[in-house]
DNA sequence: GTGAAAGCGCTAACAT
DNA sequence: ATGTTAGCGCTTTCAC
């Protein structure tokens, strides 16, 4: 900036005044001194600024990445998350800083002006942990999930298993089961949801329990429910990958779907769509969910009200 | 650090030095003010520091975040090399500041020490754009992409490709087809391999341009084969969702895999392995390639000798 | 509408 | 082994 001001016969702080479009700077002088900086590739110093301005312009985001549970690391949603985190920070004027929990203790992320959480739902002791960071702190998971400490943002997994179960009455299912993992905070919710509503019905459905959200793991899920001799003609699959397992198991022992088992599964990845035959799902907007997040943590950092907020899931009925 | 100073009775370049294990101060004062540093909950101040030492400590990483084409924003392996990418550069004491193509001109990428193009395969104007910026910079793709200007790391296409042919060579296959987008550099390579290895036992196989890698595309794919009476017994699908397409078509016009057709996908995803039939496919190593390239912007930025690298892929042979 | 001065928090260089 | 000085590049006072 100084050498731009001694080009330019002007002062340094005329230089920087222009180049952050203030109004205190004659019109014509301001984009003379922007044509200038541009000429001569000049680049702001970001360090300079943030040290000067106090903040770092910088939200830190925490992805849980152990290639574990069959999730998070391998799941298509954390990218979609990050795409809509990145898109709303950026044009925010702000950095995403990308850490692992590993990662987290390092002085960067300690600076930085708010933290998002990814994918830490199971583990509530990382939650509180970073809490204790005392910065702006948004999370993704699950209503509720640890009280009004901080705020959260997810899909409304309750509504969620409610539309399931809104689905299997009006198509007369009278024995559904539940698979999935109701540790996980959101899948929980989705259990909730599912039978608060079948029990207004005077149903109660079985609950499978199930690590696991892999393919395997479904189809294991639904040979225990055969060799058990349990009856029943719907499940509610708490991952896409699950239901497909489900399903392949389902038609090895002879039956059909959806006529003798309707499968509903969870997140519309676009395998279930292209599954033979093409799953029904529950959709959630991860995307969404990312500029969500960032707004949030913005608003938060600019010390504006915040509340947490579950979007709305949709029921997307294919064929099983 | 003045305040610790005038706690601990000593000077701000004590508590500085102190803080980063300089051999400079005593051992005894040393482990005195870190203990007061951590008791008084002291912050480094990041933005200050690099503004001293004039660097940013920073890699940004560049992500083509389009949901398009069936790749990237919905595959699993751009986060898989984001962890290698971010473990690797964490443990070094580096920042990870993620962005897309738009956040790309933000002052904060500019002023990062070292640059990680990841997903820009087909457009290589970008990868010239951002070669501009003249900062150290590492590209994830296919060999000599680009030219010499830039370092790439990538897997070796080219021998997958090989690989795949000598598979079918050896289980005597005579016709066998190429399915994807020759037009994507990776794929190119791949197809490159293919085809060499084929010549070498006269044998020239039929290229079937694709340019999705949806499930869909590989269906329709094998359906035009068949409308069209092309006699084939060998699939090389460039990813695995094209080659299970392909099975499911196959399986549906009567064709028994791999009895009548053998097929092999790409990428070893979770899917492909507990597709029915299990699915044979080349491996990549997406997270060791991530640590590959963190490791390349690094050795750049402290001026080491750097080349490019091609990580060796396996051909992974399961039921199809 | 423009400028001068001051200082954000840190560390390299040079004393002591 | 510790301290003093100076300055990284920027922007917020306050003055003109």
């Amino acid at each position: 900036m100084a050498d731009l001001a001694k080009l330019a016969g002007v002062s340094k702080i005329t230089i920087s005044r222009a180049l952050s479009d203030s109004p205190l700077v004659n019109v014509e002088t301001r984009e003379r001194l922007q044509e200038l900086a541009r000429k001569h590739g000049y680049k702001l110093n970001v360090s300079a600024r943030n040290l000067r301005l106090r903040r770092s312009h910088t939200v830190a985001v925490i992805v849980e990445m152990k290639p574990s549970s069959g999730r998070t690391m391998w799941d298509p949603y954390p990218l979609s998350l990050l795409g809509g985190i990145s898109q709303e920070l950026t044009s925010a004027g702000y950095s995403v800083l990308l850490t692992t929990r590993q990662g987290a203790a390092d002085a960067s992320v300690q600076s930085a002006d708010g933290l998002i959480l990814l994918g830490q739902g199971v583990r509530q002791d990382a939650v509180r942990l970073y809490d204790k960071l005392g910065m702006p702190m948004v999370v993704w998971g699950a209503a509720g999930q640890g009280g009004d400490s901080h705020i959260v943002v997810g899909s409304d997994n309750r509504q969620g298993g409610i539309s399931v179960a809104e689905r299997f009455l009006s198509i007369g299912r009278r024995n559904p089961v539940f698979i999935g993992n109701p540790d996980h905070p959101e899948m929980a919710q989705r259990l909730f949801g599912f039978v608060d509503e079948l029990a207004d019905h005077g149903i109660k459905p079985l609950l499978l329990r199930r690590a696991d959200f892999t393919l395997e793991s479904g189809v294991d899920a639904v040979r225990s429910l055969h060799s058990r001799k349990v009856r029943f003609d719907a499940i509610f699959a708490c991952s896409d990958l699950l239901a497909m397992g489900a399903i392949r198991a389902l038609v090895e022992l002879g039956l059909s779907v959806p006529n003798d088992v309707s499968v509903i599964g969870y997140d519309d990845t676009p395998l279930g769509a292209s599954f033979l035959p093409p799953l029904s799902t529950v959709r959630q907007n991860w995307q969404e969910g990312g500029v969500l997040l960032a707004r949030k943590v913005l608003a938060l950092i600019h010390s504006q009200p915040v509340q947490s907020q579950m979007m709305a899931t949709t029921l997307v009925v294919r064929s099983t």
